[in-house]
DNA sequence: GCCTTAGTTCCATCAAACTCGAATTAATGG
DNA sequence: CCATTAATTCGAGTTTGATGGAACTAAGGC
């Protein structure tokens, strides 16, 4: 698959960031992942469709959350947090403390 | 103009928030309200029709980011930046910053 | 080459949400 | 009481976004 894009830090939008973790679905993910450290895809998916799962980390790439990076047949999925830190400092940590609480 | 519903900060709802936050509109107004202290809603219209504007007060006040209080025929609005930060810590100051910067 | 696996893309459907005009309510002043 | 001002509520139109089935693509294994 070839290498999908991702915006670089300084592309991040504040409004696409809050959007993209407003979602429920999305922002489990996001916590699984911060928890975690990487997954599949599939590791992720809560039994929903594949469709449903790809638009979501979509979403979460578009917005610069998460790193999709093909590793053999499946994609390891990080979140991008040194890159959010840099560009957005305290939030997604802020996000993941309440989420978390 | 009866005292309008406001959450108590233990309802805040994170998903809540952060979709109210993630709208241009409205994070316009909450940038207002924080660096200017508090305001009418007409003085943060921007040109938008009334209906527009009260709606987007009436996310922000559900979201809990809002309190507005009736004040003679103006209704005077203020951040809940305390009760915020007591129930997700750090998280508006953020995404203030980032909305600065 | 063929099959399987993992995700993506395309498409349609349906629900949520933004926008805004018009009617309404609430408080004040004359 | 009437007019004015400030904002809410209602209703309609339009857009955005979530969901999920079907077809497609890329990589690996036999």
């Amino acid at each position: 698959m070839a290498a999908m894009k991702h915006p670089e830090a300084s592309e991040f939008r504040l409004e696409k960031v809050l959007h993209a973790l407003s979602d429920g679905v999305r922002l489990g993910i996001v916590r699984q992942l911060a928890a975690e450290g990487e997954a599949s895809c599939a590791a992720l998916d809560g039994g929903r469709p594949k469709s449903t799962v790809s638009h979501h980390f979509r979403v979460l790439r578009e917005a610069g959350l998460v790193r999709t990076t093909p590793f053999g047949v499946t994609h390891m999925n990080t979140l991008r947090r040194a890159e959010m830190e840099e560009r957005f400092p305290g939030l997604l940590e802020a996000v993941l403390a309440a989420a978390r609480g």
